[in-house]
DNA sequence: AAATAATTATACCATTTGGTATATTTTAAA
DNA sequence: TTTAAAATATACCAAATGGTATAATTATTT
């Protein structure tokens, strides 16, 4: 059964991830927390063993909040080559997605924690290197159904998608302009075309 | 004839510049400041307002270090087109360079400024936009000259150029990974001979 | 329902925050 | 070289910081 705890765990977890994704580990404070939460410090406290505890958890939920969407989009279609499109596809509502949940999490902790914590940092790797392996997964299985070319790096390909990509999830963000997004998507999936797709 | 405080004034800017742009405006305490220009809270507060004035002019300042290196890289050549290769160029030691002025300013800036300090970030916007119609201007010279072809839309390519650049820059620093400016240099590349250079 | 355990609130801690008034020093002008 | 002005250092301020010990409250078990 669930506990009280568990829930409010959960609960604090769930509250305070768009805070720390907004402000960063060091900017968003104890008041901030307490203030979204309704709760003391007391509460917090209780279930965490520090800040920073707090904030690794709240980045993980953050996280998990996109690759669970990402996911869902993907399973529209059992294709590896169409899985590719879908993803590419799901940046296209990236902007609105993200702001609800305080912005891209990959970016915003990427580019604060860099200087500040490793711990974050260490995060963030993790997830930018568990992402672009998946993406070269699925590359490599359209290489296996003949959907796509064979003589193409799988990886490589990836991390060009991933840094396009989060170029223009950068640039979305930074001019308040989607189309930045837009234009990106709409280039990787000339490039799929172009390079993946057997003829 | 330059006086003291002249001096100081610019001092303290280029000592406080890497500082902000690693940190960000809130992070950067005063004591930081004071620490690495070895001046007091009196001196410093006696040059400028507050520290988010001060924060502004550093960001201009980091700002300037990049501009002004990427226009003398750019002199190298009198052709436009040869001049778009050597903005893709220059971002090949990128990493490095910015590096030493604690990182990329649009990018880290761009990023911690969104969500707080709203001066910063207008600032921010104000470089990018500069940045890409300064691009656009060479593809339209270089469409005068007939280098370019004529039927591509500047400004659009600009934002294009920028925004997968700006990817490989925050690739390259979440990942420690040069490797993604090279990639996006060579991608640039290849997509300037292709869609611009006149057959 | 009573007793125990787990959870949350309160009140506090030392330290640090940005900023300022004033004293001291340094610079530039006479 | 003396004097006025400008710049820097010192000492302080109230407010906020992360964190903790303990008291009060709520869940859970018996």
């Amino acid at each position: 059964m669930i506990s009280k705890s568990e829930k409010t765990t959960k609960y604090i977890i769930e509250t305070v991830a768009p805070i720390f994704n907004q402000k960063g580990y060091a900017v968003a404070s104890m008041s901030d927390l307490t203030a979204a939460t309704g709760l003391t410090k007391g509460a917090i406290y209780g279930n965490f063993k520090n800040k920073e505890e707090l904030a690794i958890k709240a980045f993980k939920f953050s996280i998990n909040q996109v690759l669970k969407s990402i996911s869902t989009h993907q399973n529209q279609n059992k294709s590896p080559l169409k899985k590719l499109y879908l993803i590419t596809d799901f940046y296209k509502n990236y902007y609105d997605f993200s702001k609800k949940i305080g912005g891209c999490p990959i970016l915003n902790t990427g580019v604060i924690s860099k200087n500040q914590n490793n711990k974050l940092h260490h995060e963030v790797m993790l997830i930018i290197d568990k992402t672009q392996s998946n993406i070269a997964k699925l590359i490599d299985q359209g290489k296996e159904l003949g959907y796509i070319n064979k003589n193409i790096n799988s990886i490589n390909f990836a991390r060009r998608l991933y840094s396009h990509i989060q170029g223009a999830v950068f640039m979305t963000y930074a001019m308040n302009d989607k189309n930045y997004l837009y234009e990106a998507v709409e280039e990787m999936n000339l490039i799929i075309k172009k390079e993946l797709e057997k003829a």
